[in-house]
DNA sequence: CAATCGACTTAACGGCGTTAAGTTAACGGC
DNA sequence: GCCGTTAACTTAACGCCGTTAAGTCGATTG
């Protein structure tokens, strides 16, 4: 059998450690500091006896990610949960979730959302499709209930979705850190906080919840002007 | 001096031939493609010559892409000049302007968006901090003039910004093309449709013009349910 | 007992970014 | 007119990378 030295080894016992050292290389050191080679050490054995495991590198770090996400459906269900089916809140409650676990497991989301590879991993092979499906249930479920206009829940969705994405995908440009955007705003600094902050915005609009005709009004009239 | 064969050249020619040869072969391959031999190789001279214009690979990458973006202040202001000052159409103008550059020039925001380098290129150096000035300018008139409602300015510029930025995220992601996401909606397929609908969201937020301080008094009641 | 096969190993290839050291042509001062 | 300096390169090489080829070796099986 396999180990020499690593004396209780048994059979899947070294790709799971393939996969353990990937997952704690890849979250040390990013992409770039997961080498096959540096894999291979950790484990104790040598960088081509992965590939014995697994194609390439490429199909590696695809299962370390999609290991990573097992418990992504599971961390926005069970935020889902503490919330009334039906309600806002719930669909707040997704959205402030796919934030929380995205940050917390910013390695997977760096990966998943690289935009350099020429293949993109399939993302919609995540459970749940990425969450998608769990929130557009939110989403059907709030219009159902009034608690939500009634529109294409999949134009909902993405509106949703693009919106929280994009303050995940500025955060993690910004490396959480010292990005002056984040200060320019006196209270809501951490992404979390100006998520929150969003909710006004979101539910009532941009033009307000008193002023909505009038200020339609005269954003018709003003565009008219020139 | 330095040309052999390309007899023309003068102070100078070398380094604009070595952005311009780094800056197709970003835009043809991505920046995997984009290797200091390649680079070398079209220019027609040898791979360590770039190192006498050039630090090293990111310091060129950096100035290419920081050329790309030199159109980038020009556009979303030409944008902006089609609308008149304080409207809310305006500030949807640069919305789409940045959308459309970045999907007409993505090579650049793909590198600047870039989720795996350890340093990140400074986002903020940028002409016109990546639009960021323009778009909050737009948004202080809008408030200004009552078509918008009055908000932290930078709130509401976050907001703005991480919508639109999302939704340009998700659709690279996707490489513009074989992402369902786009087919689930029937209408707005194309990342800038989407923008589009997006609009009665953004200006009325997803409780209703008329429904909404009954929609929110609903939700309230649905979140104290359970 | 021999053949097979899984689970590895070492050696090597080509490509990458980058460094070191050498070459060559132009130029400025004496 | 020569000479040291310097800019603008060159070739060679280093160490890392992903990956392939070929070999080893113990356990399993006919």
């Amino acid at each position: 059998m396999a180990g020499r030295e690593n004396a209780g080894s048994r059979s899947g016992d070294v790709e799971r450690a393939i996969l353990e050292a990937a997952r704690d290389l890849l979250a040390e050191k990013g992409l770039q500091g997961l080498s096959m080679r540096t894999v291979a050490e950790r484990v104790g054995v040598s960088a081509t006896a992965i590939y014995h495991y697994f194609e390439n590198k490429e199909e590696l770090v695809e299962r370390v990610v999609q290991q990573g996400f097992l418990r992504f459906g599971e961390y926005i269900e069970q935020a889902m949960r503490a919330h009334s089916r039906g309600s806002l809140e719930r669909v707040r409650a997704v959205g402030e979730a796919y934030l929380q676990f995205a940050l917390e497991n910013h390695a997977y989301f760096r990966v998943l959302f690289n935009l350099q590879r020429p293949h993109p991993h399939a993302i919609e092979d995540l459970p749940e499709g990425g969450g998608y499906g769990l929130l557009r249930q939110a989403v059907v479920d709030a219009m159902d209930s009034g608690a939500m206009r009634t529109v294409d829940p999949d134009l909902m969705v993405m509106y949703l979705w693009s919106l929280t994405h994009g303050l995940l995908m500025i955060s993690l440009a910004c490396q959480l850190e010292h990005c002056p955007e984040f200060r320019a705003t006196p209270e809501a600094r951490t992404p979390l906080e100006m998520f929150h902050a969003f909710g006004p915005l979101v539910r009532e609009g941009v033009l307000g919840a008193a002023a909505a005709t009038a200020g339609a009004a005269a954003s018709d009239r003003a565009a008219g002007e020139e």
